[in-house]
DNA sequence: CGAGTGATTGACTTAGATCAATGACCGTGG
DNA sequence: CCACGGTCATTGATCTAAGTCAATCACTCG
């Protein structure tokens, strides 16, 4: 998912920075799609406004991520982003982008390539929301991020894996401490090991 | 999202069908990728097996869906394919996939903006999920299905869209009533419409 | 006309959210 | 070097909204 796994290198020289302040508008709905834009810090929000006038969030992107792939194929963006906190955003000019592209067919071919990973990806969480019991969400969690020695790597805290799988983090712990009362996981010290059953 | 518009029709002349029974394997974990699948009807699952050796279930795909399409890019499947039901799929093969990309750089195009369009619809779905409210949840679903016009098209049945966004079907009956008491929506056979605040 | 399914509503249960309190750990600034 | 503010991890008590079970009616399809 970095970007600095798919953008050749002559890209990420032209890119240029923009500070936004925390409210302010990066785009906004029906504007000239520019580019395809990576955070660099803080949070910005997708969103757009419902018939009935209230705004809907349609997504929130954080560091290393990138918004509006979609929009490098259209001409209007068709929701906006606004900055929820102060951020730093990154701008890839659509043009030089596809002009990547034809130029190195293989730059293309990765960015096709990332985008279907994020597409299993997220089908693979949206399954996974489809757990009901924490429990279940919990083992699949893990199952999911073992390595094949059942070794779980974990990036940050757990407190961001429970907003990952979409629990609260007490019900995260009381889970985690369940299984391991149970004998199917073993903690010590930050690490998590899925156990072999029997 | 639909297989026919993005392909290009001499591709779909040369995929082929196949027939799965229930529980049988389309592709299982390394093997070799054989190009993209579509399936024709039935649901087949991609799953796992977790370092404890249960199976965990990635997705399950349906009608009109694609599946590994990651597995484009790599040469090994990495994880199988299972028929849930009995199932017709078609297969794509890879390197007709890709000269047909050669050849035509505009299918490459619309393959990434389909990809790129999945990956925002699908983003959209986890920050739906992420709402804990039924109410809540039902009306973002509204929203973003809702025409300018405040006219929701549904696809399918109430009971559908209630899998679709993660609440059981009584649940979903129950907030559209209240909606439609606080005078939110108006319902009438079939057809939803969000309706203007004041 | 009968079986099957969707839509709907009621009653009840439960699991997860919420509120709250505590200890461990960390960086930092005096 | 240590006191202090902040966040994470953890656990307990309580509440509530969503899930579950169940019954009914409308509709469609063969």
């Amino acid at each position: 998912m970095p970007v600095h796994d798919w953008l050749p290198d002559a890209l990420r020289k032209i890119a240029t920075e923009r500070e936004l302040k925390s409210g302010e508008a990066l785009f906004r709905l029906d504007d000239q799609t520019v580019g395809l834009w990576e955070i660099v810090a803080g949070r910005v929000r997708l969103s757009r406004v419902d018939a009935s006038g209230r705004e809907i969030v349609l997504y929130v992107a954080g560091p290393g991520e990138t918004i509006a792939e979609a929009s490098l194929f259209s001409a209007r963006y068709h929701c906006d982003a606004i900055a929820n906190t102060k951020a730093r955003v990154r701008l890839y000019p659509k043009h030089h982008v596809f002009s990547a592209f034809e130029r190195d067919p293989k730059a293309a071919r990765a960015f096709s390539a990332v985008l279907a990973h994020q597409v299993m990806n997220l089908r693979m969480r949206i399954e996974q929301r489809n757990i009901r019991s924490a429990r279940e969400r919990v083992r699949h969690f893990l199952a999911v991020n073992a390595a094949s020695d059942g070794r779980i790597l974990l990036t940050g805290t757990l407190k961001d894996a429970a907003a990952e799988i979409g629990l609260t983090h007490e019900v995260l712990y009381r889970a985690l401490s369940a299984l391991e009362h149970a004998g199917e996981i073993r903690r010590s010290r930050g690490t998590i090991k899925l156990l072999r059953r029997v």
